[in-house]
DNA sequence: CAGCAGAACTTTACAACGTCAAGTTCACCG
DNA sequence: CGGTGAACTTGACGTTGTAAAGTTCTGCTG
């Protein structure tokens, strides 16, 4: 019954990860800061130092946490959909969707300029994953070239979450997966 | 032709926008501050205050003056294409593209979660005036609601472009226009 | 079990930042 | 000529990232 912590609770680089994607949810990108999420654990300003040598390492460790969830929520909605390989495709839009709109200040941070460590393992084995999810989606309607296709969904699914996670002038359509279904059937895709 | 100076030199409010885009051209959108634009236009950290309340102001500014040169980068493309509406439409996009990948700061701050005064009346012309090219070149194709078909090209072009200019995993392909060029030509467009 | 090496964390310090409050200089108008 | 207000400066405060040095705990070795 000692109150003995190792000099933490268990896993401080979790902690702040985890106080991270909080702070980029509520406040946006530039509202992750060291000493915040510091605090938000308990430890003193300087203690994230030692797992994160700068704050772009925590950045780094913030976006990979989001390409994790951005992958289940992909994962979960074509679960949803088991008929066709364009419902499960659409279904992968859909998901797609969702995580931007619900967590906007990660998905810029992850799509953004934001400075991060690209080379960093995490970080890659995180973003592959989710590009796995694509490409698996899209092998069925490839043509001559794979890339071409995925990138075809792959385009129009981000520049339609971008714009609808933006404050920029799209229009505040009702039913967005309504809309986006509309332009997912305008493209072309082999073996539809 | 004395040298009078009325405090400054002619503009102090433009100066600091100018410097404020090359802040951002170079290092991205957190290398803009009030204090570098206030050395850059050779006056005191606090002069800026003045223009700009504060920094979101500044950076208001920065991103409409974006706007105005991706107005004017569309209008470039789209004048070298004299053909059919769709060279034109093609054009645009070039010229879309070729923004975000000379300007991806600006980019980045202009269609991200940043911070701005979205209801900014220059802001707002200046977008304004941005939508009004894309809608202008996907008339030709509209179908029964004209916003399908500019949020169809819209979002193709805006996702390409975006994926092509953060750094993740988008292939180096050698001519990203041709790439896009195939993209647009899957995309089903009305009277084509 | 003793003791030490190193990891984990704290404390202190510094430069740069946004912002506020005063003070100063200049332009312009009566 | 005088004074009013805009434009700019100076100084200060709190917050940030980061470096350096000190302290405490962990775990392993002998």
């Amino acid at each position: 019954m000692t109150d003995k912590k190792p000099h933490h609770h268990g896993n401080l680089r979790a902690a702040l990860v985890e106080a991270g994607v909080t702070l980029v949810q509520t406040g946006g990108p530039d509202a992750l800061s060291i000493r915040k999420v510091a605090a938000a654990a308990g430890v003193s300003h300087a203690a994230p130092a030692h797992h994160f040598p700068s704050l772009v390492h925590l950045r780094t460790a913030v976006v990979a946490e989001g390409y994790r969830r951005f992958t289940a929520s992909m994962e979960a909605a074509i679960a949803e959909a088991t008929d066709t390989p364009r419902d499960a495709a659409l279904g992968a839009c859909f998901g797609y969707l969702r995580f931007a709109r619900a967590n906007p200040g990660l998905f810029d941070m992850m799509f953004g300029t934001k400075d991060c460590l690209y080379d960093d393992p995490d970080l890659r084995e995180a973003a592959d994953t989710s590009y796995a999810v694509l490409a698996r989606i899209s092998a069925p309607f490839a043509g001559a070239d794979p890339v071409d296709t995925e990138l075809a969904i792959w385009s129009i699914i981000h520049g339609f979450a971008s714009l609808a996670v933006g404050g920029n002038g799209m229009h505040e359509a009702p039913d967005l997966e309504a809309l986006f279904t509309r332009l997912f059937a305008a493209l072309d895709l082999n073996a539809g």
